[in-house]
DNA sequence: CCAAAAGTGTTAGCGTTACACCCATGT
DNA sequence: ACATGGGTGTAACGCTAACACTTTTGG
């Protein structure tokens, strides 16, 4: 075996928001160098000093303004490039709500923008491989853990919850049961507050309380929708 | 941001095998380097035109002397060294049958073992993170796809697949249930054969047939234990 | 009054759980 | 005979799916 040399260790984000019940993904077009005028994932290199983590929260917070998301590595995708030097990135997947975030585009980016999950443009590179790969895993954490959350406002309906799930796993939930299914958990914390100017029935206002989870999990709850 | 020149990027591999009904892991132990005479995780280098899973499976043959291992990555892990450069290295886990491997320290381990999971000597750099974290995977992924089977001969029975579940997941479950929620899946493949030289009634030997498996998926089939 | 969404109630059926029990075989 | 594991039966329970129904609100 030889000691390998990279050319560089980059990071990819798959950054996730969503628009009502439509998931969405939010992509860079690029400026300079053989893929300028594509479109593909955010990303940015690791710094020497740094934890990768933080790096790909840098270069998240870059595009976005915005700090303290939801951001979690889920992968490493190896690949030879076009002048045969070995390219790492390490792919991580971030739930952004769009509407509280300042987006724009970095030094490299000539453009930024959203993109609905079911009409994403042709990417670079294997920029489509990793978007797969961190889809399936949202989806899949998504009704393990209680992430969904962090792409709603601070208080929020279970019409809306039920609209993220619907939008994100692609299926149709029943509402009755879906409620009571969220209830019965106990997860949910009423903010004892109705919603404002709806032309029908005002829904009551819930939030998520990581505390409650945290002492939920400590008498073996396990989350599962 | 700048550039990072990484001192190397290396592979890390977290290796199962079972004895009987209990986890064992396999570690070597340095003979050189800053790491001489501790136990770690077996590893290797990647290779300049190597693929990271071609590296990894290479880094398992080196040790087992076996190929076509369940070898699955998942996930990279970064920190800084002693000399203060960087070092990234990308986590696998396999699975694998000890008896059918002949394991052979490489140049530069001094000793090769299997440790039961549950007492594992203390480890060099990150790597029991690296462990627990590929041990969390391995109990989840376990649950939910049928990968168990790598770490049992062909055939095998019932009792011996059910042993395989507590022992990893660490739990007991109940023989006639287990029996029945297998065999209920249709995902089984009977060998028309039993055991032989046993103190006791002979049990029917099954395998794990990934055909059938393919054909059961498509009809929208989920595996769960 | 109507539309729209908030909520509640009810039932059939399925899967899991827990445990009792019988069967086959080598020593 | 007995220990050991193979293998079957069954009843209670809880959860889910499906859908009918009532309530509140703005237009």
């Amino acid at each position: 075996m030889q000691t390998a040399v990279l050319k560089e260790v980059t990071i990819d984000n798959v950054i996730f928001g969503l628009d009502g019940n439509k998931l969405q993904i939010l992509l860079v077009k690029h400026a300079i160098g053989e893929s300028k005028g594509s479109w593909g994932l955010p990303g940015g290199r690791i710094g020497m000093n740094q934890d990768i983590d933080a790096a790909a929260a840098a270069a998240l917070y870059d595009l976005t303004g915005a700090r303290d998301l939801y951001l979690e590595q889920f992968r490493a995708f190896g690949r030879v490039d076009r002048a045969r030097e070995r390219v790492l990135t390490i792919a991580y997947y971030a739930l952004v709500r769009p509407e509280s975030c300042a987006i724009a585009p970095g030094e490299s980016a000539e453009a930024v923008a959203w993109f609905d999950i079911k009409d994403v443009p042709p990417l670079i590179f294997d920029h489509r491989e990793i978007l797969d790969f961190g889809l399936a895993f949202l989806r899949h954490k998504i009704r393990h853990e209680p992430i969904g959350f962090n792409l709603l406002p601070d208080k929020f309906t279970l019409l809306q919850l039920q609209e993220l799930y619907e939008g994100i796993l692609d299926v149709s939930l029943d509402k009755p049961n879906f409620r009571r299914k969220m209830t019965k958990m106990n997860l949910l914390v009423s903010c004892n507050e109705k919603q404002q100017g709806v032309a029908h029935r005002a829904a009551t206002l819930y939030r998520f309380d990581p505390a409650v989870y945290e002492s939920l999990m400590e008498q073996g709850f396990v989350f599962v929708v």
